[in-house]
DNA sequence: GAGGTGATTTTGACCACTCAAAAAGAGTAG
DNA sequence: CTACTCTTTTTGAGTGGTCAAAATCACCTC
């Protein structure tokens, strides 16, 4: 039986995991982003490990099997699609979403699942901009720049919030850096560590390096 | 911590306990409907009481305190008010939201209750007719007769299907009992165990008296 | 190589929930 | 009152998940 446990594992795994997949994952990042004691960690990646989940090799990391890639796929799928349906059916907002998704993620039937993508019309991003994963569990992400990396004096389309924290969502929000929204680099000043940015229409915003980084961009097309 | 195993308790005590809430419920059919053996339920029981949430006589039976009723009715609130929602919003079929429902009731947070409620347009029962108890978690059960004690020949609108299986629900589906259709008992057969009925529109049912006593009627108006 | 530092693993314990089986109580028929 | 039955309670054990603290390992610096 998968627990939700598991299912935090699993998931946790694969958003920590380095791009293409084919890096470890150590114990502490995983104790940390799952505000769990590191033996906690060791002893559950042990039973991961067991049930073909994961593979483990002691005192380096875990990666996730096929099997376990799956899992931790459908997860994030029920966890993305969940966060839209709260935004767009049930009108939270998008900075609330997240917690009640947490716990979701783990009870809705794959019907339901089904029912919600079909409501939705099949969407591909969840409200903060986040892959949703396909039926299958897979998903790609795509590799967008930040506000930090991305050409200056150039028109931008906001495509992705990276932090789910209710208080940067908030911010996001009031400085309208919602994925969608069309913005400018202006200027970018290391010392200060300030980026400014223009909103269209003319709003003049200023970041930290550290929020900046948090917000990717695609070029406008 | 309320854990969603002791939410369990606390609804199948409410559920259970017979109406008018005087009364006592007994280990076995706590044990019975929870699936579970009946050590099992003494020993919850008693840390149920040790939380205040049920008074616990041994050897007789549970009584759920003021605090345990309000509990218990937030969970049944929680409960009926998302069956109602999977099956007007997803669309999902009403013989198989109870198991969707029995997951997500203890996930959902009173702002998404909140939200439900206000999209459903405060509801007053559940696809099957139960009664969705208030936003301070307050029920009444009305006293309705079923097929097998409701009045003979008189036109009366089904009220309320208490068999939750799908099964059952599949069945009454079929035969067009849902909530709100009309129908007419036309004639009860002690001996052959069997009820006649003719639905609105002419078509004729026979119910054995086991299935009738699970469809509750009122009068129409 | 020899330490030292920081991460990892091990150990022993605990909590919530569960079961199976044994013990004890309640109620009934004679 | 006795015997029998049915229910309830107790006991002992197991599982999944967790922690704190001790032991161990990996790696970097000298």
């Amino acid at each position: 039986m998968v627990t939700s446990t598991v299912e935090d594992y699993l998931k946790c795994i694969l958003l920590e995991q380095p791009r293409g997949g084919g890096g470890l994952v150590s114990m502490g990042q995983i104790a940390t982003a799952l505000r769990v004691t590191n033996g906690t960690v060791t002893s559950m990646v042990k039973t991961l490990a067991d049930s073909n989940l994961v593979t483990y090799e002691p005192y380096s990391g875990v990666r996730l099997t096929p099997a376990g890639l799956q899992l931790a796929g459908h997860v994030l799928r029920r966890h993305r699609l969940v966060e839209l349906f709260l935004v767009k059916v049930l009108g939270l907002d998008w900075s609330e979403v997240h917690d009640e998704a947490e716990r979701l993620e783990h009870v809705i039937s794959e019907r339901v699942v089904e029912r919600m993508d079909e409501l939705l019309g099949f969407p591909t991003v969840d409200p903060h901009g986040d892959p949703i994963p396909g039926p299958r569990g897979v998903v790609e992400e795509p590799d967008l720049p930040s506000l930090l990396l991305c050409p200056v004096k150039r028109r931008v389309r906001v495509a992705r919030i990276t932090d789910q924290s209710p208080e940067f969502l908030r911010l996001a929000e009031a400085r309208g850096l919602m994925p969608g929204r069309i913005v400018t680099v202006s200027e970018r000043d290391e010392t200060a560590d300030a980026v400014q940015l223009r909103r269209e229409g003319g709003e003049r915003i200023s970041l930290g390096f550290r929020a900046a980084s948090k917000v990717l961009v695609e070029p406008t097309s």
